[in-house]
DNA sequence: ACCCTGTTTCGACGTCTGTCAAGCTAGAGA
DNA sequence: TCTCTAGCTTGACAGACGTCGAAACAGGGT
């Protein structure tokens, strides 16, 4: 479980990034954040994920009957999500429980702000 | 060039979504958003993104240059960013001229927004 | 007509997706 | 404690999809 091997997400190199609108990125920051992109880039796990941001935390248990695949399959596209830094897991008990990593999260939305009057307003 | 075959890029599936933090996607938000994190999933198609939305307007012919791969390949990159709806080309003379679609990009940061007091704050 | 710019076509190669089967962990019952 | 069962993850595979470049094509200037 990822709880004891939380992927080291070069936070620094995220969190230094202005928004894409404001200022090109280069090629280290993009090799950092495409594949988070990448990963919200699937339909099943961008949905995995709204449920999961929605709430405090879930239980696999609730996420894996609201699609219509098999369950390695969704822990296919869990284990995605986590190897990209932007969950955490952690078993408890019998279930496994699902949060958001908020800074990770955070920062990623940050990048596609649009400042209020920005060229790109045109 | 896509300015007389503009993508229709269901804008009111997107438009209506609250951020993912807020609540849960459904199937068929996610099946018109996830194209587009997906077209940014791409290191390459991600800096094309950045620069062109960090300037009003820009060249193909500054974007080339400033990787290392073939012509081609940038045409093939811009071409995803084109049909997912996130940019808008147009020829002028003997160059073509890309843009972002503001409305799409700024839709698309709204899903990542954290509500200040979102339990994903935990 | 010729050259330049950018896109498209086509093919080779690699990566991702989803399923089945097997493995592992935790709690329940004897 | 030992075994049984449930919950999830991992491994291995086949099929689908994405990436990239060489060469051919179209649009525009001169």
């Amino acid at each position: 479980m990822s709880k004891q091997s939380l992927p080291v997400v070069d936070l620094q190199a995220v969190a230094c990034c202005s928004p894409i609108a404001v200022r090109p990125m280069d090629a280290e920051q993009a090799a950092v954040v495409a594949p988070m992109f990448k990963a919200l880039g699937d339909p099943i796990r961008l949905r995995l994920m709204s449920m999961i941001a929605s709430v405090p935390e879930i239980c696999v248990c609730d996420l894996t009957p609201a699609f219509d695949v098999s369950g390695p399959t969704i822990s296919h596209h869990l284990k995605v999500l986590r190897e990209t830094g932007l969950v955490d897991a952690e078993r408890r008990g019998t279930w496994v429980w699902y949060r958001v990593r908020p800074e990770v999260f955070r920062q990623l939305g940050a990048l596609l702000d649009v400042p209020a009057a920005t060229s790109a307003d045109a």
